[in-house]
DNA sequence: GCCAACGTTGGC
DNA sequence: GCCAACGTTGGC
C-alpha cells in the first residue's frame, strides 16, 4: 500500500464537501499537471491512504485522511464543457490528456496539523518531505509509509 | 494583495 | 533545443 498527500483549496472544495458525498466519494478532478498526473494514472491504487492537506487558506496544513476508491481513469472535465474552468482543448475522449482518481472519506484528524507545525521538522523526520521543499508547487505528492507514521503521531 | 518559484508555451 | 514571456500556485 502506497501513501499520499493531496492539496485542495477548501474554499473550492474541503474536506468537508467530500465528507457530505453520497457515499463519502467523488472525483479528484482539475488536475492540470503532468507529474501529479502520472501519479494518479500509473500509481495510485485502490486503498491507498491520503492525507487531505488545505492549501491557499489561512491556516494550511493536513486536515484529515481519504482513500483511494477508484484508479486512474479520464479525467472528463477536460472536454464536457468548454466554458468550464478545467476545459483543455488539447484533450478529448478519444486520447484523454488528463486523469483522475476517486477518493473516499475517512476520517478528519482530530485536530490540523498545520504547515507550521511540519516545518519544525524539516531538518528532522521529514527532511525528505517535498511539501517542505522550497518552491514546492506540486498538489499530489508520495508520502513514505515513515513519514506517514510519524505525521500522524503528531495528531 | 504581494510576490517568489516554478511549469508551460511558442518564437526563433 | 533554447529561453523569454507568461500564467499559476500558494504561503504570507
Amino acid at each position: 500500500m502506497n501513501y499520499w498527500l493531496m492539496k485542495s483549496e477548501p474554499d473550492v472544495y474541503g474536506i468537508d464537501h467530500l465528507a457530505a458525498e453520497p457515499g463519502q466519494t467523488d472525483h479528484w478532478d482539475g488536475v492540470r499537471n503532468y507529474q501529479a498526473r502520472n501519479m494518479m494514472r500509473d500509481q495510485m491504487k485502490v486503498g491507498d491512504q491520503v492525507f487531505f492537506y488545505h492549501s491557499n487558506c489561512k491556516e494550511p496544513g493536513i486536515v484529515g485522511i481519504m482513500e483511494i476508491a477508484r484508479e486512474g481513469y479520464p479525467d472528463f472535465t477536460a472536454w464536457e464543457d468548454p466554458e468550464g474552468k478545467y476545459y483543455d482543448p488539447k484533450s478529448d475522449p478519444d486520447n484523454p490528456r488528463w486523469y483522475m482518481v476517486d477518493v473516499r472519506y475517512v476520517r478528519h484528524l482530530k485536530r490540523i496539523i498545520t504547515l507550521r507545525e511540519l516545518k519544525q521538522y524539516a531538518d528532522g523526520e521529514l527532511a525528505d518531505f517535498p511539501l517542505l521543499r522550497r518552491g514546492n508547487r506540486l498538489s499530489i505528492m508520495p508520502v513514505t509509509k515513515t513519514q506517514w507514521a510519524f505525521i500522524l503521531g503528531l495528531e
